[in-house]
RNA sequence: AGUCCGAUAGUGUAAUGGUAACACUACAGAUUUUGAUUCUGUCAUUCUAGGUUCGAACCCUGGUCGGACUACCA
């Protein structure tokens, strides 16, 4: 074994568990999602868990859907959460639903009835709310807590048939009202719903609660390792009480702090809350902490992957900080993506030594970090763009760019020195008059001349206009869901700003939707959606570390 | 108030009775035809009070602080 690297908590828990023979050694995790909406950052983190030991335990791992609740789920989530699986680069063992064990977890109930364990309530959720007791007070017995156990096999079968409204009756189990945890004051175990439900259509007006259901079904799977996060930490008694009950697989549930990142929200009502006010134009809204969100702003699955490694799984709270989700996207990309040269705020440059009409090719490499990356060809000729602040009239010392009498070189191109400014009649620069150095060629160079600064460009005769949506943090404050009032006090207004005005190199032109790209010296971008041939639009992914900007700020 | 969970650099995670470490961040420097990447270095950490022990981040007790739980949601 490559054990250099410690175990996290889960892991020490099932090494231990394998030597002592538990299940035989064998290890299987599921992931089980409600499908009632996307999937997000922190479910990533969960899929890598679950899936990630199954594999480096030589385990299964299910997909299994929670769908007990025909109220709020669709199948348009199923579909975009195994989408989003899929992608992360995770293959289920099984694809499960909670609703295929319906009729088993029915006869659970029926069984535990005839122990006397479970009984029908005809009382309004308020008064059980009464009886119910609080924290640090007792509750008291229902007053149909005693009935018969025909009398509730009965009443349950009634239940099954459709003979009562929805919320006419409950079954409960029959556990101890005065208990320290609430969860065992006889909880609900099924409730009356005359709803459709996306798998088994109208064949059910009876459905199990989620803590009636969820165990069982990691029991009826035999799942190993029943991974979940804190607050289900409560859950986890009642869990083996059924089990118990029930005589059946004793799965075994473990549970982890969940993962939160700042500047993100991961709460699925306040995710469907920004699609419905819009707020974000869809769930994959590139902005979104959404599995599909990410994946349109152009995060590679294996930066979302070594994040989730990287940050660790134990049982205490948590925010990590977002630039380590960013600083894994840069890793990542700065392997993969080719570089190109994009030009976000133009301003032409006209090189007077340059014969009119001339143009000429260069060759340039497409990733230095990629010897398989290969070449492509840069057309150069008289007038070209750079970008508006690699040039600056009054230019401090330490500013290695272009400036009056100051050269730079163009990247994979010739040295050029600034000679004249030419402004319009607000004094805004339109046009900078050059002169470029004919010995300097890239590669090629004789000339002896040495530069600090090299700067990205575009040839003007050839560039091609790109939309460019440049993002920004979605809210102002680190821990929104944490923070005073409404978190959508503090959505960033300036979330998304869109650039009609920038030119992008014509091999360019070739790209598809997803294909990732550094533009040099300004991030990584990725193709947009909602590109077409006419219009290129590119999202920024994340930016480059700029180290001189910062130097600026101080 | 009751039960449960937790507390280690700014952040996240290790160290499982024997020299407190790794990553991110920050800062400084080297390299660089991307002020990127890469490389080197620097700063900074065990909530608290007792106890057990030759020795405690780790075990025990008390305290403090933070979190979870009182849906016919999951």
């Amino acid at each position: 074994m490559s054990e250099e690297k410690s175990l996290n908590f889960l892991e020490e828990i099932i090494e231990k568990d394998i030597a002592a023979g538990v299940n035989n050694g064998r290890v299987h995790t599921r992931f089980p999602p409600e499908p009632n909406g996307y999937l997000h950052i922190g479910h990533a983190s969960s899929i890598c868990l679950n899936f990630g030991l199954a594999k480096k335990y030589n385990g299964q791992c299910n997909l299994r859907f929670d769908d007990t609740n025909p109220s709020t789920e669709e199948t348009e989530y199923v579909d975009s959460i195994k989408a989003d699986i899929k992608w992360l680069g995770f293959e289920w063992s099984n694809e499960l639903y909670a609703s295929d064990y319906f009729e088993q977890l029915y006869q659970f109930a029926v069984k535990l009835i005839e122990k006397g364990l479970a009984y029908v309530d005809d009382s309004s959720a308020e008064e059980m709310a009464e009886q119910k007791g609080d924290i640090g007070k007792p509750g008291i017995d229902s007053p149909y807590r005693s009935r018969t156990i025909a009398e509730n096999l009965q009443l349950f079968q009634d239940m099954k048939e459709g003979k009562y409204p929805d919320g006419a009756k409950v079954l409960r189990a029959r556990i101890d009202m005065t208990h320290p945890n609430l969860l065992l004051r006889d909880p609900i175990i099924y409730r009356i719903k005359h709803v459709h439900h996306h798998r088994t259509g109208d064949k059910w007006c009876l459905y199990p609660m989620y803590d009636f259901a969820h165990g069982q079904s990691d029991s009826i799977e035999e799942i190993t390792h029943s991974i979940c996060t804190l607050e289900f930490i409560h859950h986890r008694p009642l869990y083996d009480w059924f089990i118990e009950q029930l005589g059946i697989f004793p799965s075994h549930q473990y549970e982890f702090a969940r993962r939160s990142v700042s500047y993100m929200i991961t709460s699925k009502r306040k995710l469907l809350q920004l699609v419905n006010e819009n707020h974000v134009t869809g769930w994959d809204d590139p902005r979104m902490p959404t599995i599909s969100g990410m994946r349109r702003r152009g995060y590679p699955a294996a930066a979302v992957r070594q994040f989730c490694e990287m940050i660790g799984v134990a049982k205490r709270e948590n925010l990590v900080d977002i630039g380590v989700l960013e600083f894994c996207v840069r890793e990542q990309l700065n392997k993969t993506a080719n570089r190109v040269m994009a030009v976000l705020d133009p301003v032409k440059v006209i090189l007077t030594n340059y014969p009119e009409g001339q143009s000429e090719v260069l060759m340039a490499d497409n990733n230095t970090e990629d010897e398989n990356a290969g070449t492509r060809e840069l057309t150069f000729g008289r007038e070209l763009y750079i970008e508006r602040d690699d040039f600056m009239e009054d230019a401090p010392k330490k500013f290695f760019r272009l400036a009056p009498g100051l050269s730079v070189r163009l990247k994979h191109a010739y040295i050029i020195t600034c000679n004249e400014v030419i402004k319009d009649a607000n004094g805004n620069i339109t046009e900078l008059h050059c002169t470029y150095n004919t010995e300097s060629k890239s590669g090629n160079d004789t000339s002896g001349v040495h530069v600090k600064g090299v700067i990205h460009w575009v040839n003007a005769a050839t560039a091609v206009p790109a939309e460019v949506r440049m993002y920004n943090r979605l809210f102002t404050v680190e821990d929104p869901a944490n923070a005073e009032g409404d978190f959508k006090d503090h959505i960033n207004a300036n979330s998304m700003e869109v650039n009609h005005g920038a030119f992008v190199e014509p091999s360019l032109l070739k790209a598809q939707t997803g294909n990732q790209f550094q533009f040099m010296r300004k991030g990584y971008f990725s193709v947009d959606r909602d590109s077409t041939a006419e219009k290129l639009v590119f999202n920024q992914t994340v930016g480059l570390k700029d180290t001189f900007a910062k130097e600026m700020k101080k």
